[in-house]
RNA sequence: GCCGAGGUAGCUCAGUGGUAGAGCGCGGCCCUGAAAAGGCCGGCGUGGGGGGUCCGAUUCCCUCCCUCGGCA
């Protein structure tokens, strides 16, 4: 029999942390984070990280254990997560993963090519080559090396045609054909994936006012501290919230400009988010009112998988 | 009450005698080693109400309503 493995996600505020929680207690399962943000350390605010209230009660994996001045990518990811998935059994606990990182979540079930392929200098040579001669020079010379690909990126996509240039040069393989190369865990688990799904108004409704709770437990003060201390990474300094405060504190606009950005910036994240669950057909929709209680909500979830 | 300005998209506004645009907002989509990133697409509208002129009005005229500023 296969083992049992949980997913439970959702946009941004929907409540997703204290739904899994309750979960767990009632499945026996331990939680792994899937969460680009909630992965680094020091951003324990700004990413709206479960607190030690909810870590507490169950054990939380990939949450807060990465530098913030250090990248980390899907990969990397992946092969975390398969580890806890290991782990995790062995104990005879159930693996519940808990976050609204669609990509992490698509390359864990669906896998990713595994061919060491990144070359930081390589990129910058990449991208410096895209600012001086425009993106469309790259997209070029990315029909000829790999037609498949370029038909499937955007001339604007800058980012996507840089990586497929670089996989092309580093390994002389298109990126096309590599990608095809993907294993997930779906045939050697009982996967059950649910998504939260919340009215468009009152996602933003409670992204707003999460934000103020963001900034009574320290935002200001917790954001200063990473441009403080030693260099903020590339993929930390993503995070909604650094970039909008960090305007405030240059003078650019004041603190509630910073606040309606965040806001806004947030849900826009929220419905890119969406879009990527939706097209995923194995998901499992939780639909859920403005008021329920998370334990209502995590019984809902545990009588459809028993 | 009088004088002036104005009522066009969710907001701020542009424009035209041939049924309307822009920015922001909002919505949809793409996504394989930066993904809270990056990229693409969509006007979403009884043009304040009513009447008149005209082949035809959002545009011209009359009237009513509303908003803002000034005078009382």
């Amino acid at each position: 029999m296969k083992e049992k493995i949980i997913f439970l996600t959702g946009p941004t505020a929907a409540g997703k942390s204290e739904v899994a929680v309750r979960l767990a207690r009632k499945i026996n399962a331990e939680i792994i984070s899937c969460d680009s943000m909630q992965i680094y350390k020091g951003m324990e605010v700004v990413s709206s990280q479960p607190g030690t209230r909810l870590r507490k009660i169950i054990t939380h994996h990939l949450l807060g254990i990465v530098p913030f001045s250090k990248e980390y990518n899907a990969a990397a990811y992946r092969r975390g997560a398969l580890k806890k998935i290991e782990q995790i059994i062995k104990k005879g606990k159930t693996p519940l993963f808990v976050g609204g990182t669609g990509l992490y979540m698509s390359v864990l079930l669906d896998g990713i090519f595994r061919v060491k392929a990144q070359d930081p200098l390589l990129r910058q040579r990449l991208y410096r080559q895209a600012e001086d001669s425009g993106s469309s020079f790259l997209y070029e010379r990315l029909l000829k090396v790999d037609p498949a690909a370029a038909a499937k990126i955007h001339p604007n996509d800058t980012r996507r045609i840089v990586r497929a240039l670089e996989v092309f040069e580093i390994t002389g393989k298109p990126i096309s054909l590599l990608q095809k190369q993907r294993k997930g865990i779906t045939d050697k688990y009982d996967v059950r994936i649910f998504c939260l799904n919340i009215e468009r108004d009152k996602l933003h409704q409670r992204i707003a006012e999460r934000l103020d709770g963001m900034f009574k437990r320290g935002l200001i003060a917790e954001v200063k501290r990473l441009f403080s201390r030693q260099r903020l990474g590339k993929t930390a300094a993503a995070a909604i919230g650094i970039k909008e405060l960090n305007g405030y504190f240059k003078g650019a606009y004041d603190l509630s400009e910073a606040k309606r950005r965040m806001i806004r910036n947030t849900c826009l994240y929220a419905k890119r988010q969406l879009t990527w669950f939706r097209k995923d057909k194995r998901i499992e929709w939780i639909e859920i009112g403005g008021s329920e209680k998370p334990t209502a909500i995590a019984n809902r979830i545990f009588k459809e998988i028993s």
